[in-house]
DNA sequence: CGTGTAATTGACGCCTATCAACTGGGGTGG
DNA sequence: CCACCCCAGTTGATAGGCGTCAATTACACG
């Protein structure tokens, strides 16, 4: 017979979850008036939105903070397939059937929007574009990169989204909160948490990076590290 | 210093292609009036719609046949981001500014549509929608499945897209020509081509497919194929 | 029938996963 | 206020899966 061994060992990191004190909230649509701008909530970091395969009926539209979007399979292994800053939307406009689970990654502060609210259409065409950008950049992060790569390609994509797009080009010294733990950002680039906190010791030893307390990121050397993570010359 | 030796390995696939009669149509917007619903080409297998960062002002619309979209690194490496059937549209209304080169795999029908084409909104965002549903699970099988997975995914999503949903329940055998190389497999599922020749044989060998002349796959056993593959219950 | 390219298969090596021990930081309760 | 605990993170040793390199076979096309 055929033996596949499937790596279910992610799994731990994934129902196990990192933050014990994550709360459920029953986010449910605003009972306000339709064509209303939906109502603007404030959640504490590593609260979930929606469940996979949850029917959702509201959209929901980052104000501050950020999101990441994940698939389970059956046998607990977990990938995160967007994370999300400032502007974005996800929910129902984005998907008729949500196949992602939701949860913030840092404080934020989320408006929530009913069924019936209206976006304009170009709005909408217009996340789903950068939607479907972000992804296909990630396709050929998780097929072709190596871990270094991996690794270094994430700090630079999370410096964009918590630091500003200014971070990309200006060269003082960014810094931000990572707020990711080893095993997310593992299961957002594809390895297991040793191999990313390995290959950020890397990144620190070679100078590029700094990180203290385990969570305070700094980026020491912008150029350099998006060399290492053969980054597209052509993003944001 | 920090030796990243990116594996430009793959680049031979990419650059050095595998049929080396591809013909570079100048698939331009049709002079005719607005809102004509386009005009239909046909073309062989192998014609290149356009390539990655070029500007295209026309959406494309498979009418039937097989197209790829792929990205590629500066050194080479090629990640097949999409594989799209009849139905499906690309090129101007997916992405304002081409990210993604486009290719068709078999001999093909295509619609073009000139960049004053109407398309229903509702049309436009039921397409990004499923684009995105495509990537997010592409997404799970790069970065979380094992080569035998990834390999028994691929000849299931084939299956679908070239002989039909009804491949998925049906449970007749189900056969199809591969319109795609052992190396355009690879760069489509992460893998290298060696890889994903073994893991074909390893699926033969369990009985689960038979591949004559190199293309011709026939699927013996869609069940135990998908369960290899830890295919998603919901799909399609 | 001969040639060129794709595909298969084997041998080997390396990168990343696995397993395990240890360290560090934050929170809590005495 | 400090000591303890708990869990995240780091680091090392080892293993294994997949990539690499190479030789052979199969197939398509003249």
């Amino acid at each position: 017979m055929l033996e596949n061994s499937s790596p279910a060992s992610s799994a731990g990191s994934a129902a196990g979850h990192a933050y014990s004190h994550v709360l459920t909230l029953p986010v449910r649509a605003p009972r306000s008036s339709p064509h209303s701008d939906g109502i603007a909530i404030r959640l504490p970091g590593r609260s979930r939105l929606f469940d996979q395969s949850e029917e959702v009926g509201s959209t929901f539209e980052i104000v501050q903070g950020a999101v990441m979007l994940s698939r389970l399979l059956r046998d607990g292994r977990r990938q995160i397939v967007d994370i999300l800053g400032p502007g974005r939307l996800f929910g129902a406009v984005m998907s008729p059937v949500q196949e992602v689970a939701a949860e913030t990654l840092t404080a934020s502060e989320i408006r929530v929007h009913g069924p019936d609210a209206e976006f304009s259409e170009a709005r909408i065409n217009n996340e789903l574009r950068l939607a479907i950008d972000r992804l296909q950049t990630h396709a050929v992060l998780l097929g072709r990169k190596t871990a270094l790569e991996r690794v270094a390609s994430g700090m630079v994509g999370l410096a964009v989204l918590l630091a500003g797009s200014r971070a990309l080009n200006g060269n003082g010294p960014i810094s931000f909160r990572l707020p990711l733990t080893r095993s997310d950002l593992a299961d957002w680039l594809g390895l297991v948490l040793e191999t990313v906190s390995r290959n950020l010791s890397q990144l620190q030893k070679a100078g590029l990076i700094s990180i203290e307390k385990q969570d305070r990121v700094q980026i020491l050397d912008m150029a350099g590290l998006k060399q290492v993570a053969a980054y597209e010359t052509k993003w944001i």
